[in-house]
DNA sequence: GCAAAAGTGTTGTGTATACACCCATGG
DNA sequence: CCATGGGTGTATACACAACACTTTTGC
């Protein structure tokens, strides 16, 4: 508990806050861990630019909020449309393209048969990633964790969903992402208590066994983005 | 759920990623919101350089990694070592300064009497903030609202007391930051249980009444920091 | 002996877990 | 009629909230 007011020179800061542009900061680059489960497996979008594979990210444009940023990241991308998007953890990064400030973002969004089509050769599962950056591995990594521990205590697992969907899907969203097998009837009666699932009066039937309740989940009672600042970013 | 491939260019994207550097990009600026408790007070300290009350900030030196950046912001503004650092959230902003991207942190310390001699001016009452940037205000807000979530399932309030200290004082920390009473007993219990006291076996005894038992926080024991990647930041 | 803060247990209530069988359907 | 996944209830353990009095000290 020594004392620490040594160096307290100020001039860096000072004279780079008089002009901050053209200085010789950092440059910052946006990166997104796009996750979609299929086949309960959890995969995550990269792009394959130039043989080695890479998170998808770009640079802010003029005035860009950091989430637009992400969110147009993921469209020129995936083509695809996320379905939720929450900030991830910033870093600073020293690598041969210089000294960046990596702000990472992590999305989910349903991948359909559909969709599944158009844009299969970006989906890698997360057990078997390709050779990465050691950046992006990292990135990817503390993604993984946090969804996980999201999982506990929020309903956000539905953003990996179609509208509608049966409890049975749902679950198993769950279970591919924490990579082990839950109980069906605790699992069920909690879905229901949390109340964002919104019953359908349909149902689904597909193979020979007993048809599914469809559900919808209630975007407006999702605690999910309780995380993220009310304000988010504006400018 | 219609298709969305429309804008598929990634024009700006690529351009950019050419030329990183000497781009128009925003300037990096990291910002710390430093509480302490004092008097049942949640405080924050403030810098007060030319009338207007602002954050602690700074840019990063080269190649400087952002938690580092935020320690010395602490320190030169300060001249005290926080005992716990955080990072916040990644927002951009635009003012008349042009366009920033601002990493802020929180930070949590102990300022003892005598700490608080050398720096009483900069500590304000969270209740009655002065006059503060927008962006400011805005992550000051939030950083209020994650130190209070933190609350209920980290232990993270040890970090604004002294080395040893008394249930008593551990307490009314809580109490401060939530601004609202506990149970006494109820806390006891959970203080206890949760495993990251140690008992010394020394006593405080100051007042005319009972002397309080003084126990040390285990620092192994704190779960307290699996919010930050465990890499953390190493460029 | 009294004022002032330290310290201490029990009970009820709600929440999470473990666990096994019947139901509806297609072929 | 059988294979397949859909759907349901109960008992137990644990965590959390409410609640009041005794203890030790300085003066």
């Amino acid at each position: 508990m020594a004392a620490i007011r040594a160096s307290q020179s100020p001039k860096i800061n000072r004279k780079a806050a008089t002009i901050p542009h053209a200085s010789a900061g950092p440059t910052v680059d946006v990166r997104c861990v796009l996750f979609t489960v299929a086949d309960g497996k959890l995969l995550v979008a990269l792009d394959q630019r130039e043989g080695t594979a890479s998170l998808p990210r770009s640079l802010p444009v003029a005035n860009e909020p950091l989430d637009a940023t992400a969110r147009r990241t993921i469209r020129e991308s995936t083509g695809l449309q996320e379905q939720y998007l929450e900030q991830l953890y910033t870093l600073s990064f020293r690598d041969s393209d210089g000294w960046s400030v990596i702000v990472s973002y992590v999305g989910l969004i349903y991948a359909g048969p559909e969709t599944d089509a158009l844009a299969r050769s970006i989906w890698f599962d997360t057990h078997s990633l390709p050779k990465l950056s050691g950046a992006d591995e990292k990135v990817i990594e503390y993604a993984l964790l946090r969804l996980r521990a999201k999982l506990g205590y929020t309903n956000i697992a539905f953003h990996l969903l179609p509208r509608a969907f049966t409890l049975t899907e749902l679950q198993n969203a769950y279970e591919s992402i924490l990579g082990r097998r839950l109980d069906k009837r605790n699992f069920r009666r909690r879905a229901i208590a949390s109340g964002i699932l919104q019953s359908t009066n349909q149902q689904r039937r597909e193979g020979s066994h007993r048809p599914a309740a469809l559900y919808r989940f209630r975007a407006e009672h999702d605690p999910a983005d309780y995380l993220t600042p009310a304000w988010a970013d504006e400018a």
